[in-house]
DNA sequence: TACCAGGTAAAAA
DNA sequence: TTTTTACATGGT
């Protein structure tokens, strides 16, 4: 059986939410309870189970992916006796307590997504997004395999504009599928490194790097100050609602050490479902 | 109808 | 060097 056993607490459906809260992701859908990805061109689903999660098929490299989706890389525990100390912190992890944030599994759907979201709201990023997958990638179910970097290649800046990129957009993206990164060797480089890498690349400027460093490479300090969501979140939950600069955002963050991105997805997620 | 939304690069000052 | 502008879509 499919049966993978999660360190508790886990909610899978606070855990799941972001995947539910902007409309459909046709690469990680929410399909009647559960979660549909394609890993190697099969459809796999993930719903939740006393003590964990049913993952159907489940082989090793299945369950890699879904580890990623399902954040585990993330300890709760640690971060819990932290928040214990901060007041709006104890709150969230309380009302929140289970949310694993899911991480990208694909390092270069994760940019792309990024640059899709530049500038626009997540909706319409979406549906951009979407248009792209259904153009140039591949169904398995009802899922689809998030394009890869050859499927993209040999587009036309057109192709992609006609999806609703802007043409800057298409430039970044083709550029980036036609000469990708070093995905493996980012893996093992520090921080500050990283982000160096991703912003010499024309189109990735530091807050595509934050999140490909919380999302893909869940690097525990990685704090996205420059995200509006985060910016409104540490405004409301902080600030009395007053505006707040990104700088101001960047420097708080240190108070959150070594937990960042954990609290910058338990604000993120607890201005969406619990408020202020 | 405007205006804003999980930015970035390039032009203009 | 710092400030302003263009970008394309979807929701309100």
């Amino acid at each position: 059986m499919g049966l993978l056993r999660l360190p508790q607490p886990y909610d899978f459906e606070i855990s799941t939410e972001r995947f539910r809260a902007f409309g459909p992701d046709l690469a990680n859908l929410w399909h009647e309870g559960g979660l549909h990805r394609v890993v190697s061109g099969r459809e796999v689903r993930i719903e939740p189970a006393p003590g964990g999660v049913l993952v159907e098929p489940l082989d090793a490299e299945i369950e890699h992916a879904a580890g990623k989706l399902l954040g585990l890389e993330f300890e709760l525990e640690p971060f819990y006796a932290f928040a214990a100390g901060d007041e709006v912190l104890a709150r969230l992890a309380a009302r929140l307590s289970g949310l694993r944030p899911p991480l990208a599994p694909d390092p270069f759907e994760s940019i792309v997504g990024s640059i899709t979201a530049q500038q626009v709201s997540l909706y319409a990023a979406f549906a951009v997004r979407n248009r792209l997958i259904e153009r140039f990638g591949r169904r398995a179910g009802y899922a689809y395999a998030f394009p890869n970097p050859a499927d993209l290649a040999g587009a036309a800046e057109d192709d992609l504009v006609a999806l609703g990129f802007s043409r800057r957009k298409a430039e970044y993206v083709l550029a980036l599928a036609r000469d990708p990164l070093d995905w493996a060797e980012l893996e093992h480089l520090p921080d500050d490194v990283v982000k160096e890498r991703i912003r010499a690349r024309r189109g990735l400027g530091e807050w595509t790097a934050d999140w490909f460093l919380a999302r893909h490479l869940a690097r525990p300090e990685a704090w996205p100050a420059g995200d509006l969501g985060l910016r409104k979140a540490v405004s409301a939950f902080y600030l009395g609602g007053r505006d707040v600069s990104i700088e101001e955002v960047r420097e708080m963050g240190s108070r959150f050490a070594p937990f960042q991105n954990l609290t910058a997805h338990y604000l993120l997620t607890g201005l969406r479902m619990v408020g202020t």
